[in-house]
RNA sequence: GCGCCCGUAGCUCAGCUGGAUAGAGCGUUGCCCUCCGAAGGCAAAGGUCGGAUGUUCGAAUCAUCUCGGGCGCGCCA
């Protein structure tokens, strides 16, 4: 369905000022998932990174380097101060530093040193973070830095500047918000851009007080930046909190693009991380919390995926670490991996029938073309065959709605009624799959493992979750 | 006040973009292994799809309104 079509996908919004934690890893599941299924149904997918390395919050991840830095050199730096970012991970980039300019960096004004040390504390947490999507078996092709926006000759202020001549931004004033009421209101002309023209509730600033631009205002220059390279449809996995930002972007991807390029937003709603039904604490004050890296470590990769795959991006979601690794059908990555095993067990069992069964996946799947098929005649396996005849339809529905949790519920599905008939071969041992008198019976019902097997190995490989040859 | 998201069984959630008596897991009740395929399976009970109007031959699905919950609302990203 995708016919070549260029599509960017943008996801994980991972600030480069810590390692990932939890609430990161639902949107980079999801936006990886999403990815794979659009590359698999035809589109040509670019996988994006944005780095958030142009705000003040890098800023102050530059000066907590500073200190660890010079509390590598053997100073006394005493608290952290407030504001600034007080983990344990800073230190490493600090110690690095001390390495590499030995005490030299002390010995300049702050302008002289802070570029230098923002540099390396946002390329070294940068270094994590890649280490943290690989852990999760989430992939990028590019990684796009937002100060490569205004460093690299102000493309920010060039974008302004283009919107501004095709008469979409303007100066102007602003009424004050409705809601919250914000202390230091003052009512000012400012460089605004006109999102009401383009279905917005109201034109948006692009200029701050200080002089700097808006993180909506790189925020436009970067898929201004997408649509040059080709882009028509874009592609954003955000955070719940960033719902009131949709209709913006949307409204500027319409203005950069002449109304050519759309984009869709995918939220995705908190994730809870649960021990056991309590919910597990964070102590943010202590510069502690969950990351991505503990939970991987501790449940493994697959449970990660597919149980933040289980379920409609825009749902909330509990995340149990004590229920993801039972092993029992409560749990539907155990369960859909667990079919995928069994159909394989019986293909390393079948041998005693078939003693010629070619042990390559692909020799075994081109023999079994030529199985009699018109001998499944039981309602379990006409029911899985039309199961499997769906799985087309349901990849293409999936990829063209952008939700990849309807690929986890038919596997799972699947998988239940395999379990099903397997079952059902206790009590009426003809059902069975390896009948030992009859080997062309067994060939009819290996090609229907087969199938299934595919279909589970390549609806899983969509997820990003493992499909696996027995279970341990 | 405004915008967006959500509301389906006791609980957690699906519902294939408008189609037939609304589904699954957990929980509850009752079953299927002396051995060979029980990490599994079968069955029962349980729902005015938050509510109201409307569109339609037909609505959990679309529209409007309403109630309840979540998120957001210059110069944070």
């Amino acid at each position: 369905i995708g016919r070549g079509e260029a599509v960017n996908v943008e996801y994980v919004s991972a600030n480069p000022t810590g390692p990932m934690h939890v609430g990161h890893c639902r949107g980079a599941v999801f936006g990886d998932a999403l990815a794979n299924l659009l590359a698999y149904t035809g589109f040509k997918v670019t996988r994006e990174y944005y780095i958030n390395d142009a705000g003040a919050q890098v800023d102050a991840l530059a000066r907590s380097a500073f200190l660890r830095y010079r509390e590598a050199l053997g100073e006394n730096i005493g608290a952290i101060p407030e504001g600034l970012y007080p983990g344990n991970y800073v230190k490493p980039v600090g110690e690095a530093l001390a390495a590499e300019h030995g005490p030299s960096l002390k010995q300049m004004p702050e302008s002289g040193w802070f570029a230098i040390v923002r540099a390396k504390a946002v390329a070294m947490m940068l270094d994590d973070i890649r280490d943290d999507l690989a852990a999760l078996n989430v992939k990028h092709d590019v990684f796009f830095s937002e100060r490569s926006l205004i460093e690299n000759g102000d493309k920010v202020g060039a974008t302004i500047e283009w919107l501004r001549r095709q008469g979409h931004v303007y100066e102007g004033r602003l009424p004050p918000p409705k809601g919250a009421p914000i202390e230091d209101w003052e009512d000012r002309e400012q460089t605004l851009f006109r999102a009401t023209a383009f279905g917005d509730d109201v034109d948006r600033p692009l200029k701050k007080s200080d002089g700097g631009y808006t993180y909506f205002a790189s925020d436009i220059a970067y898929h201004k930046n997408k649509f040059d390279r080709g882009f028509h449809t874009m592609i954003d996995v955000w955070g719940a909190d960033h719902g009131g930002y949709i209709k913006r972007m949307q409204a500027a991807v319409k203005a950069i693009s002449g109304g050519k390029a759309d984009l869709d937003v995918k939220i995705v709603q908190l994730v809870k991380l649960l021990r056991a039904g309590e919910p597990v604490k964070m102590s943010k004050r202590a510069g502690e919390f969950v990351t991505l890296r503990e939970v991987v470590d501790e449940v493994g990769r697959d449970a990660v995926r597919f149980d933040m795959l289980y379920r409609k991006n825009d749902a909330p979601l509990d995340f149990d670490l004590a229920k993801v690794i039972e092993q029992s059908r409560d749990n539907p990555v155990f369960y859909v991996q667990y079919a995928h095993a069994r159909g394989q067990s019986i293909f390393r069992n079948a041998r005693e029938v078939l003693a010629d069964l070619p042990a390559g996946d692909r020799e075994r799947a081109a023999l079994l073309t030529q199985a009699p098929l018109e001998r499944l005649e039981d309602a379990g396996e006409l029911a899985l065959m039309r199961r499997l005849a769906l799985y087309p339809r349901l990849i293409e529905a999936a990829a063209s709605a952008h939700e990849p949790h309807r690929v986890a519920f038919y596997l799972y599905e699947l998988a239940s009624e395999f379990h099903a008939f397997w079952t059902r071969g206790n009590d009426a041992p003809h059902l069975r799959f390896i009948i030992r008198n009859d080997p062309n019976m067994t060939l009819a019902r290996l090609a229907l493992v087969q199938g299934i097997v595919s279909v589970l190995a390549s609806g899983l490989a969509l997820l990003g979750v493992g499909a696996p040859q027995e279970m341990r």
